[in-house]
DNA sequence: AGTGCGATTGACT
DNA sequence: GTCAATCGCACTA
């Protein structure tokens, strides 16, 4: 290792500090407002492509709206895993979702991350999106998954190990979090679990959701 | 083996 | 605003 080598800080890499799983909250609903601000880092053969978590939704322990609730299957099991693993699933038979794994190891429970604003690696995005508007590109959680090609494949993954996929700190200027009943859901639709980020315009879902 | 239905999106009126 | 696309999964039998 080189004189320039020695003198990076640990954990340099592409200038994102990896999020530990020791920091992540176990609480789901917790770590769903936790992770708004954090990034979302993705590399791709053609290079990297971040953005900064602006909404979430909490789907928690007994939740009858949570792919968890009849228990363990072969579709949901990355629900079971540690805290900060991905659940990947196909929506609508046309969207994947990105989820984050939350409680301890053998509870099923996570978080659905429903949008980033974009960062790095935009024209990758645009590509994958085949549309140019960068505030469209990952606002809903479908557009996000097709923006950083997401698919089952990362079902699994570990999301606190630099890989295809990770979990990054974000600026840690205070940001103001807003707080709303989730989106699309008809099973315990009142809970507010929903968490985005106020006034940011790659926010996803009607107005009156976003005051 | 058959059936009903989504944690959505994009196209269109 | 409405609505079809599209398919894996969970549930029933």
């Amino acid at each position: 290792m080189g004189r320039a080598d020695a003198l990076k800080p640990p954990n340099h890499k592409h200038g994102h500090r990896l999020l530990a799983r020791s920091e992540l909250p176990i609480d789901t609903a917790t770590l769903a407002r936790y992770l708004i601000g954090k990034l979302l880092v993705r590399e791709l053969p053609e290079g990297i492509a971040s953005g900064r978590i602006v909404e979430t939704e909490a789907y928690i322990i007994g939740d009858a709206a949570g792919h968890a609730f009849r228990g363990m299957t072969q579709r949901n099991r990355s629900l079971f895993l540690e805290p900060g693993h991905a659940y990947v699933y196909l929506a609508y038979g046309v969207s994947y979702m990105l989820n984050v794994s939350s409680e301890a190891a053998g509870i099923g429970a996570g978080v659905l991350i429903r949008a980033i604003e974009p960062l790095e690696g935009i024209p990758i995005m645009q590509l994958n999106r085949r549309i140019e508007r960068v505030r469209d590109l990952a606002r809903g959680p479908g557009r996000l998954a097709a923006a950083l090609r997401i698919d089952r494949g990362l079902d699994g993954l570990d999301l606190c190990w630099k890989g295809p996929l990770w979990l990054a700190h974000g600026d840690d200027e205070l940001r103001e979090i807003g707080q709303s009943i989730r989106i699309g859901i008809s099973q315990d639709a009142d809970r507010p679990l929903r968490f985005y980020l106020r006034n940011s315009p790659f926010v996803s879902g009607r107005k009156s959701l976003n005051e």
